[in-house]
RNA sequence: CGGGGUGUAGCGCAGCCUGGCUAGCGCGCUUCGUUCGGGACGAAGAGGUCGUGGGUUCAAAUCCCGCCACCCCGACCA
């Protein structure tokens, strides 16, 4: 018997790093709050970013890539991003067996550097847009890690793009912001509510920060991305300048965005259960199991893993099958020494979305016996109709999940305009709660203090205009400048 | 940084309070045999600086002092 995986109800904390280590996504390393990343854990990394890349690509952004170390004196250009970073900063100071003459700063993000080079590189507005994107490790000090959710080294992809104004710079924001959001909910079957972060949360150095809010199981939000309107304020920092249509020099407009390696970590809080991983068929490797059963007569034996090899290449070079929005994947188990039921288990806790199992009472029927990992329910499928079974239930599983999830947050959203009953509330129940807020600091750390909820992010339309409210600020009953908030305790 | 916990075989742990033969158990691993449709069983094996430094003692995994590391919960944050 292996390991048993802690129940949610039990210990949510616990289920979550049992079904990361048992599911071999990612192992504690020697060095405190760093982890490996497994195989298994790795091969969703690669779905996301393969996935991702395109789409970042698809806005005319190309990939780059800029040196981990950068000097001390580049953090320190812009005064609000030194605030915000310098104290999770890992700092080379001697290398090359001596002290440095100016310490190098393990990057925990790239603005300043790639500002840098924008500077060198931006003359003309001719040069813009600048649409940079890189594919990269940083490393942030925290305090407090957690697998995937919070590392002290983490892998993320940082898009960093110059324009001519303001207004480019924030559709660009917006438009990454779309293209996280489409991502999370049609690869990782995540819905996610978008948003404006208040001053307080919004990003070191940025003039407005906007993100993704995912809400997990355990009724908590994980912040799976942002996207930054950076405005002038690196530029102004770097001198990145452009000599205008009009003769005269004037500052870039940037924006910043990237998700990283959490995602991996929503994943898992958002769709698996208590038998262990489930994996939206997109990020999954392999998106099939088959295992051949082995009977006790060695005649039929050979049979059963010839048809499933027969099997495999059928369904593999059939029309559905090349319809999915992705290639198939199928994996044979043919390892002998390992007996079904345990084989059963392993692919359930590993999160393959479908089980197919193939013995002699069903190669007696001309079936096979089909499993899908979120259900849990065996049926017959007869071979002829296993391509369109596979496709269907791969389509139905990655929709199933995102609506399971979408219903699951919705109904766990509350609309609220009482203080009181707001800090009962979350305190027994979590959850997302949609307020008002009057946009004053005082109140957001109020509500941070008392419930230790925090701001999530200030609620948009469909034109990505704050919301504003006609409700008074559930803090103070404040009438003025109220806009519709999410509030939520968060990861 | 505060609170809690742990360090003994690859993994999970017992033993420590009350010091004493060759340091144990389960899983895993190796070999052989029987099994094989929901984590099989038997037999025989391999595997240990008891986190680390010092002290007490005839004798330390066990008692005392120091140090280190990691994990969990909170404050900081993607």
């Amino acid at each position: 018997m292996a390991e048993k995986i802690t129940p949610r109800s039990q210990d949510f904390s616990k289920w979550y790093q049992d079904v990361i280590l048992q599911a071999r996504l990612a192992d504690y390393s020697p060095v405190k709050g760093c982890m490996v990343i497994r195989p298994n854990g790795y091969s969703i990394w690669e779905k996301i970013q393969s996935n991702l890349d395109q789409r970042i690509k698809s806005t005319g952004t190309r990939n780059a890539y800029f040196p981990l170390f950068i000097p001390e004196s580049f953090i320190q250009k812009e005064a609000e991003h030194v605030k915000g970073f310098a104290p999770q900063c890992a700092v080379v100071t001697y290398a090359g067996a001596k002290d440095l003459e100016e310490k190098l700063i393990v990057r925990p993000t790239s603005e300043t550097i790639i500002n840098s080079m924008f500077s060198k590189w931006i003359q003309s507005y001719r040069d813009l847009p600048m649409l940079i994107n890189q594919w990269a490790n940083v490393v942030r000090w925290e305090m407090r890690t957690r697998l995937f959710l919070r590392t002290t080294e983490f892998l993320w992809q940082e898009g960093h793009t110059c324009h001519e104004t303001l207004e480019e710079a924030e559709k660009m924001a917006l438009k990454m912001l779309t293209i996280y959001t489409q991502f999370c909910e049609d690869v990782l079957a995540m819905p996610v509510v978008q948003g404006l972060k208040s001053e307080n949360e919004k990003f070191a150095g940025a003039l407005r920060t906007y993100c993704i809010e995912a809400f997990m199981q355990d009724k908590k939000a994980l912040q799976a991305g942002t996207s930054h309107n950076l405005s002038s304020h690196f530029a102004k920092a770097f001198h990145t300048v452009f000599l205008d249509k009009d003769g005269t020099q004037k500052l870039v407009f940037q924006t910043s965005w990237g998700v990283s390696t959490r995602l991996i970590g929503g994943l898992v809080m958002m769709h698996s259960d208590d038998r262990g991983l489930i994996l939206p068929p997109r990020v999954s490797s392999p998106h099939v199991v088959i295992l051949p059963i082995f009977g006790k007569d060695p005649s039929t034996f050979t049979k059963i893993k010839q048809k499933v090899h027969e099997l495999k290449k059928m369904v593999l070079n059939s029309v559905e099958i090349k319809t999915l929005p992705y290639p198939l994947e199928i994996h044979i188990d043919e390892d002998e020494t390992k007996q079904a039921g345990w084989k059963f288990h392993e692919y359930e806790l590993i999160g393959i979305p479908i089980r197919l199992e193939l013995g002699p009472k069903d190669l007696d029927l001309n079936q096979v016996t089909f499993v899908r990992r979120d259900l849990g329910k065996k049926e017959g499928v007869p071979f002829t109709e296993l391509s369109q079974k596979i496709t269907e239930e791969l389509l139905a599983m990655q929709k199933d999940l995102f609506e399971k999830a979408k219903k699951f947050r919705m109904d766990h959203t509350h609309l609220i305009s009482s203080y009181d009953e707001f800090k009962k509330k979350i305190a027994t129940e979590g959850g997302f709660y949609e307020t008002s807020w009057c946009q004053n600091v005082a109140c957001e750390t109020k509500v941070k203090e008392e419930t230790k909820a925090t701001l999530r992010c200030i609620l948009l339309d469909q034109a990505f205009q704050v919301r504003t409210s006609q409700n008074p600020c559930v803090v103070c009953s404040s009438k003025s400048n109220t806009v519709n908030v999410l509030f939520a305790i968060s990861y």
